[in-house]
DNA sequence: CGCCGTCTTGCGTAAACCCGCAGCTTGTTG
DNA sequence: CAACAAGCTGCGGGTTTACGCAAGACGGCG
């Protein structure tokens, strides 16, 4: 058996080795890639089927990267190990976890112990690990409770890229009264009125880029949401 | 000589403490902190002279417990130890540095030598050690050439915290149409025309929106540049 | 001192944004 | 099938932005 793990911080990534080696007696190779494009290569090269992978890389994210290594070969198992629960990173990745793929999402601050059940479970076991805080993000994005649905989400980003109404409705397929209809929803979910009138006439908030701001500190964006999103957008750009 | 470590992953704080030890004999103690808060009471309760700080960090990043330290001992020493080396926190670190301090900024990923060097330089000789990396943006952020000036900064700022131009006309006691003009400059600055009007009449931009997403991504704000910035807005809205 | 560049401010306008109102299309449910 | 909730759309209008134009204000500098 042999894992592959991409981690860009050389300390994280021994500290992986290790903890494979201690988890699984039964891996006789464990490869090191330090950024997302080293990491498809050396999947793809190897064929890798058990695969540790940071999120925050800077060369290319772990998302990115496990977008293609999953598309080349769907029933790759992943365990993304990273620092935080934004829940931009947890849409991120289940936006892409193929149907029926073992996957896992353990956070760095988990303890050794955890980490290590979390291994054996996905690449043995086959079974799904989600950390329970990142299970809690989980729920909230994907059922409907106080979270946000995908159009909403999708304006959000529209937005926060810095389009127009009008271009957003092109780009969406919506006319240009739907678009501002899901604006005013998503303001009412993001309270951005609370402190915009609340202290009558004076100070009030221009809703377009508080929304946006909004987000970014509750973690419902973050910059490699934003880098993807733009990204998605010059290609977009590029179709005409 | 005691040293004060303040980070939050703890994998790099003992490898810290092992690099104190190794570069500095003359130190007999080692603190450790893993917060910005415990970092700050720490730094009082043991009159902490030489001080090994993180940037990010979940509780309370570096550039906070940075200034109070430094309020409260501004002859303290600190050497900023860090992976980003984002304009938005060399500007934070650099806009709280007291005159005349010693202090450094170097990246995680520096190697051994450097770090040492830099803890040697700081904590024995009173030199200042800025990452070349790190010093190119220094001198672009607070030179004129080709950076941002201070009241571009702001007002760039003011809109990604969402204020209306109003609001940022009293918060910065200016005229309305002074704000107006300095956001054109800042436009410009930050090429928000650029892909704007390039195929005209179709998909243009909202640039208020767009030029936050552009210093996003250029690392002229980030996360903890936001939070800075909304915890002093509410301070602001509380006095009315 | 007069000239010049930078910064500020007011006026005016076209465009974009925010949103209430109301008519339509769907999918769901009793 | 009727009833109802949810989403899309057009219309209309009040507010905010973006910005050209032009008139001061302030600070060097020859």
């Amino acid at each position: 058996m042999k894992v592959l793990i991409v981690e860009d911080d050389p300390l994280h990534r021994s500290y992986l080795h290790e903890a494979v080696n201690a988890a699984l007696p039964e891996c006789d190779t464990v490869i090191e890639a330090e950024n997302g494009t080293v990491g498809e290569k050396l999947a793809r090269d190897h064929k890798s089927a058990h695969i540790v992978m940071d999120l925050q890389m800077a060369n290319r994210n772990g998302i990115e990267a496990a977008r293609t290594i999953w598309k080349e070969r769907p029933e790759t198992r992943i365990l993304f190990w990273s620092n935080y629960s934004d829940e931009a990173y947890v849409r991120g990745v289940s936006r892409i976890v193929p149907d029926g793929a073992a996957y896992g999402y353990v956070l760095k601050s988990a303890s050794d112990e955890r980490l290590k059940l979390a291994l054996r479970s996905i690449f043995i076991e086959s079974q799904c690990v989600i950390d329970r805080e990142v299970r809690g993000l989980q729920q909230k994005s994907l059922g409907q409770t106080n979270g946000f649905t995908d159009s909403e989400y999708e304006i959000l980003v529209d937005i926060a890229l810095g389009l127009t109404d009008r271009a957003i409705a092109k780009r969406r397929g919506l006319s240009l009264r739907s678009v501002q209809n899901r604006l005013q929803q998503l303001y009412d979910k993001l309270d951005v009125y609370q402190s915009a009138g609340d202290d009558h006439e004076d100070g009030r908030f221009n809703l377009r880029a508080r929304a946006v701001t909004v987000a970014f500190l509750r973690k419902l964006l973050n910059y490699s949401a934003l880098e993807r999103a733009e990204a998605e957008l010059q290609e977009w750009l590029e179709g005409k």
